[in-house]
DNA sequence: CTAGGTGCTAGACCGCGCTCTAGGTCAACG
DNA sequence: CGTTGACCTAGAGCGCGGTCTAGCACCTAG
């Protein structure tokens, strides 16, 4: 079998995490990394499995909003071994609260956006050049929908 | 009653949308408002009812993840008035594609987060001195969970 | 031996969306 | 009238997270 060699060069990283070999450079540059990358005789970057894995983790981590800073410091926490475990669990829950927030955020965002999409749905079904609100419109309090267009 | 004076400086616009001064003469720089806005006799400008509720309609594109180039185009299809409903339908309904993605992206790294915050519970609780796993770990593919932590 | 492909470092550059500064104008108040 | 505070413009600066370049080293194949 021998399925995977378990060591790989920043190309093949690049392309199994998706991330560019720059942005892998940047991320061992800025200490994402759990640990001191190990390099080849000729100086180039060796990585393991372990890495690919946990760059992966980095790129969720990442989509999630989750700033470099913050990935460094799980990293180091991850890296120091056993011992630092609430803390690490402490930054988890945090973002995880900040995802959550983000979540509810856009939710909330794609309320209105989607009042709008509906409006403008019935609008132009019903022929386009009828009588239009303008877009402000659906707002919070005064003044509900009807609001003409035209203006100044 | 007279409720509102439907006339605002640029420091009362401020306060009710909770944009800074800058931020907003930065929008109307960027075409963001859906013309013209007056100005008094000093040069100073004024906004309307109008303009407060599409900045608040602004805040939440922004906070939505819409670029200011993309405001600036509907701003553009709202300004020139009725018979572009169509294009700002489409507008309207990619955007509400992408954060309707953006928001599926958030849960699917929600899951990875969660599923760390609660292994890292699990630690804790059972004696933070236990044996652990590393952080990469519940990764799609091979080696499901367990991993040793030290490395290298 | 040479060429091509991949990798290395250091450091410049970029896009986005603000945020701030400098230097001036304007309006109202005492 | 002078002062104070809000406002004006033009333009610089910034934080973030990449992205790219220059110039060089390495390594394998032909």
């Amino acid at each position: 079998m021998l399925d995977t060699p378990a060591e790989f060069s920043i190309g093949q990283v690049a392309e199994r995490t998706g991330l560019s070999v720059h942005t892998l450079r940047l991320y061992e540059r800025e200490g994402l990394l759990t640990g001191r990358l190990r390099r080849s005789s000729g100086g180039r970057r060796v990585y393991g499995e372990w890495d690919v894995q946990w760059l992966d983790n980095c790129t969720k981590f990442r989509a999630s909003g989750m700033p470099l800073a913050t990935i460094r410091r799980l990293a180091e926490l991850v890296g120091e071994g056993p011992g630092n475990e609430a803390e690490r669990l402490e930054l988890l829950r945090a973002h995880r609260q900040r995802v959550r927030d983000r979540i509810a955020e856009l939710h909330d965002c794609l309320d209105l956006i989607s009042s709008k999409v509906t409006a403008y749905e019935e609008a132009v079904r019903q022929g386009t050049a009828d009588r239009l609100w303008s877009t402000p419109s659906t707002g919070p309090g005064t003044d509900p929908d009807p609001e003409p267009d035209e203006r100044r």
